[in-house]
DNA sequence: CGAAGGATTGATTAGTCTCAACGCAAGTGG
DNA sequence: CCACTTGCGTTGAGACTAATCAATCCTTCG
């Protein structure tokens, strides 16, 4: 199974036919996009996306040029339902990888949701998600110290990619470069550098051309402060593939 | 008009009936709740909240005891929409002041949405703005030092109560303890009162019981690095109460 | 071979936390 | 009515975390 269909089946169970036409909607959507495309820049109109391969970032700047990513989304992830009503949204969308989306027009998010009630609840799931997702990142940056929050990400990002197949072993993608890593984790790139060096020195993880190797994950989690509850709201996923 | 009713039409125009018809549903759940209620608490089954008066945070806790509070409701704010699919929610919803507030069933939830379309569009358009406030507060917590994340949030606070009519003058209320915007905004309650200090001695704000008042709202802004853009999707709130 | 983008290092400074004490005002019980 | 308690705000000193500024070192790629 692909990762999309992975995705929305997490919580919601999709008749194989109703997945397959889900599967066919969003091919017929879906677009190449190129590693730094911006998919949607800061006062354009919203529009609803749905991630087929790639990663995407959502990122704030403040007046002065500080950065911030908010969100990371990674294949399956189905975001900004609902933005087409905005008509100038502050944020910029930017591929941090090649991959493909989908870009929903209005009507062709009703078409899906009219599709079918599964499909409705499992967009549903897709928001609450995201929102306790948004929290966890709110206490991350808050409460953690840097390498907390280091490691906090790095379970974060392992275990997304672990429950939709993307990680192999111990180890999977992590395409960003250090600057970026610093602007998800609010800290300046030469302290992050030190945080991973430190990681690194007491073998909890590996990151070397842009793969992650988990070698101690329990240890990481325990830095972390991590607890992938927020991750999987209904506590089942998918208990075949338990990581770490 | 009441704050709740204000709140609900900033982007919504909602003919006469239906606001009485939404203020009678709303009226007919309220429950008074007194300060330092919990509403919720991790593990418990989510449920729609709409407030009607008083304030309400969403705080999570790490496992060694910090905490963060990761959301401010104020008078008219709906929100957890849909959260009663989540069987164990993982944070606490705790009243700050007195207030009133209604717990929505799943199935008064249907009700409102299916009473009109407008009412369901201002739901919308209520999630999409506690979206962007929450990234908000990423942008926040990530990039702004200590004295720029206290204007700002002084900056939300009184914009957001402007908006439904319960700011006077330049003052409105806080009735945070300092500990609490502590929580809020990241920091230790004894860095945060020097930031208040520096803040009074600059002569931008002053805090005296529970009170808030501007003095300088244009430097506070400025401190803040502090753009209404967020909460004001379409930038249509009220153009008859411009506040500052 | 040279250029460029990232990663790494070192030295210094600024920002924030920690811990501990003290002040003040409101409430409580004798 | 006063002594005591309690919760919150304020102050100070010192330690530590993370930012800053620059330089250097890799790779990769043309």
């Amino acid at each position: 199974m692909n990762p999309v269909l992975e995705h929305l089946t997490r919580h919601v169970r999709l008749s194989v036919s109703a997945q397959s036409e889900f599967a066919t909607f969003v091919q017929r959507l879906a677009k190449p996009i190129a590693a730094d495309d911006a998919l949607l820049e800061p006062g354009d109109r919203g529009k609803t996306f749905i991630l087929v391969s790639g990663w995407i970032v959502r990122e704030a700047s403040l007046a002065d040029g500080r950065r911030q990513i908010t969100a990371l989304f990674l294949p399956g992830d189905i975001f900004d339902l609902h933005a087409d009503l905005i008509p100038e949204c502050g944020y910029r969308l930017r591929a941090v990888t090649d991959g493909e989306v989908a870009v929903l027009s209005r009507s062709d998010f009703q078409r899906l949701v009219a599709a079918s009630p599964e499909i409705a609840e499992a967009l549903t799931w897709e928001q609450l998600e995201q929102l306790a997702n948004q929290t966890e990142w709110l206490t991350n940056l808050g409460q953690r110290k840097a390498l907390e929050r280091v490691a906090h990400f790095f379970c974060e990002v392992f275990w997304r990619l672990n429950a939709i197949g993307l990680a192999r072993e111990n180890q999977c993608d992590m395409p960003f470069t250090q600057a970026e890593l610093a602007e998800v984790l609010g800290m300046t790139p030469v302290h992050l550098n030190r945080c991973i060096q430190e990681l690194r020195g007491r073998r909890v993880v590996e990151l070397r051309g842009h793969k992650l190797r988990v070698i101690d994950g329990s240890r990481l989690a325990e830095i972390g402060l991590f607890d992938p509850g927020y991750l999987e709201l209904d506590g089942v996923i998918d208990g075949s593939r338990e990581p770490v």
